[in-house]
DNA sequence: CGTTCTTTTGACCGGCGTCAATATAGGTGG
DNA sequence: CCACCTATATTGACGCCGGTCAAAAGAACG
């Protein structure tokens, strides 16, 4: 998987052209490799490079000084990862890999060409930022607007929703690949908790799990316990005007 | 106020060129004025505009189903507004003013010109939209992982260094300026128990409360208690070459 | 100067955390 | 392949933080 096939398939955003794709081959040439459970970079450590997940499954988060950790955001394919590097000199968040991962790696200085030459392939990082953040005002509505129940649900649907855009093939059926701590982390719950809940959408038949998959049974009742919205699709990028092809 | 003031005093990023200045009033040519309580844009409005707030206090928040509202953030001159437009053509979040308040009118579409002639506004707003998204994490963290007390603290330091940035008579003693209720919206508590924080923290001699004027008493403790980590300084936008002088 | 919003306080309760014990699984070295 | 070990999952008992409900007193506003 390089930067430039990622952008063809979920880019779907506009045509690129021939130009835009050199240029992405060009950003995409460094790539780095992470084993299960390896950081790519950790809270405060000084950085000045963005990356692009290209494969695998990641999560960002924050530690509180008491200890606790809050996970921001469980990372698939196609999202830009530490774009904190354009406004700050060090890290707000720990990126680690949940399962062998594949980044590619971009210094921020890269981004000055690129508004020059291919203001558009720019407004598209800009674009998925917004995507990002729109996922952002959803967590924070979930942790602290919704009960537990409703948040554990969240989490298996964006999850699910998330993987499905890297792997079509994917159903209702999907290996979560999370640990119950790691779930209560990202919605500021107890792991006990969480089992709890687990438990408790098991019963009302809306999931169903075996052996670490989880099956969503009822996906309307899902997203209604949940208050889900998906935030995916909708991006709109038609107003940047496509260059005069090179 | 004028946008170019605003960036004259609160950029401090770098030092604006001459034609960085013309394209700034250029920019900031449309103004609006808000009244108390006014919506700006609500959530789901179809809009291609952003605003940068030039005086004024605002907030933007969203409303779950069943009626209950996240409050995302409280606003502040300086800030920039419904970014999301930049990737979406409607907005998740509605923004409101909670005192009278001027906002700068911007179309995403004359970003397009800006990224080609002004690469270096373009990316100080990127960086503003960072500094945002790291004030995003922190919330996140304190909704999900902190104590009330905690909260309700947290919401009391970042307001007062927030208004203290444009107004920098502002020392310990401050108006606050939001009801009870909003805290409680903003936190994920109800008003009666942010009632209880307050009355808690100034138990504890922490802050003082008079006619709707806080005063913060002990900033150590309260920053300690608030898990409190300030991220409007440290902005680093070094790395974007000045152009060539025009 | 009523009307409505906001603050304040008390009584009570329930959701979620804490603690603890056990079961299960994955992983590792022998 | 087994024995062991640590991480994870599960369940129960119990307690507390913060929600709910209610009432009253200010405060703001037309």
């Amino acid at each position: 998987m390089t930067l430039r096939r990622l952008a063809d398939q979920f880019g779907g955003l506009f045509e690129l052209t021939r130009s835009e794709r050199d240029a992405l081959d060009r950003l995409g040439e460094r790539e780095r490799t992470l084993r299960r459970g390896q950081p790519l970079l950790r809270e405060n450590d000084r950085s000045t490079e963005l990356f692009f997940l290209l494969g695998g499954q990641m999560m960002s988060y924050v530690l509180l000084d008491d200890g606790s950790r809050q996970i921001l955001r469980f990372l698939f394919p196609g999202d830009v990862l530490a774009t904190a590097a354009i406004g700050y000199a060090t890290s707000p968040e720990t990126l680690v890999a949940l399962t062998e991962s594949v980044v590619c790696v971009v210094d921020r200085a890269q981004l000055v060409p690129l508004a020059r030459d291919h203001p558009r392939l720019l407004f598209a990082i800009a674009a998925m930022e917004q995507a990002e953040r729109a996922a952002m005002i959803d967590r924070l509505a979930n942790i602290g607007r919704t009960s537990a129940k409703a948040r554990v649900a969240a989490v298996l649907l964006d999850v699910r929703d998330r993987m499905q855009r890297s792997d079509a093939t994917i159903g209702d059926s999907f290996t979560l690949g999370l640990t119950q701590e790691e779930i209560g982390d990202a919605t500021g719950l107890t792991a006990v908790h969480v089992n709890r809940m687990l438990r408790a959408l098991e019963d009302e038949r809306l999931i169903a799990r075996a052996s670490g998959r989880v099956t969503i049974l009822d996906e309307r009742m899902m997203r209604r316990v949940a208050n889900y919205v998906d935030r995916i699709t909708g991006i709109d990028l038609s107003w940047v005007p496509a260059p005069a092809e090179a």
